[in-house]
DNA sequence: GCCAACGTTGGC
DNA sequence: GCCAACGTTGGC
């Protein structure tokens, strides 16, 4: 059992759109990063804890909690010619991205991005760090306890 | 394998 | 819209 950050724009996939969607769940598609894909193919486990953040808006920060649901499989957007997440060098035969399906727990009250910097507990989070803009992090257990904590 | 050029992310 | 901080690409 683990946990994880994942980013997504609410412009695209927000938390109200994944409350409404089928099952509250959606596959974890366009992810087009190499560590990314790699937390989702190879250490993603079903049950793993989601931390839902908004980024890329007007407001960025943890808007809702979520879990996996179903273990990494093709993206399948990889294979859609013309569209923005095709990938001429994947085939079905060898797929080059994969993406797990994660199903909303709860929607929480926003966790803003400066309240989190203003967390000193907080301060080895990945998504602080300097530079960092993977889409996909890791979160320590204790700071998912404390996160919750701070969204009971 | 190096690395310059280019593209992307994402907060501000 | 800006731009720092990346990651990727491709010529050599």
């Amino acid at each position: 059992m683990r946990y994880w950050l994942m980013k997504s724009e609410p412009s695209d996939v927000s938390i109200d759109d994944l409350a409404s969607f089928p099952n509250q769940t959606v596959d974890w598609y366009g992810v087009r990063n190499y560590q990314a894909r790699n937390f989702m193919r190879d250490q993603m486990q079903v049950g793993d804890g989601v931390l839902f953040y908004h980024s890329n808006c007007d407001e960025p920060g943890i808007a809702g909690i979520a879990e996996v649901s179903r273990l990494a499989y093709p993206d399948r957007t990889q294979f859609i010619e013309g569209h923005k997440y095709f990938d001429p060098k994947a085939t079905q035969e060898s797929p080059r991205w994969f993406n797990v399906d994660v199903k909303l727990v709860r929607k929480t009250r926003l966790l803003s991005l400066k309240e989190l910097r203003d967390t000193p507990e907080l301060a080895n989070l990945r998504i602080l760090q300097k530079g960092n803009r993977l889409s996909i992090t890791p979160v320590d257990p204790r700071d998912w306890e404390i996160i919750l904590d701070k969204l009971k």
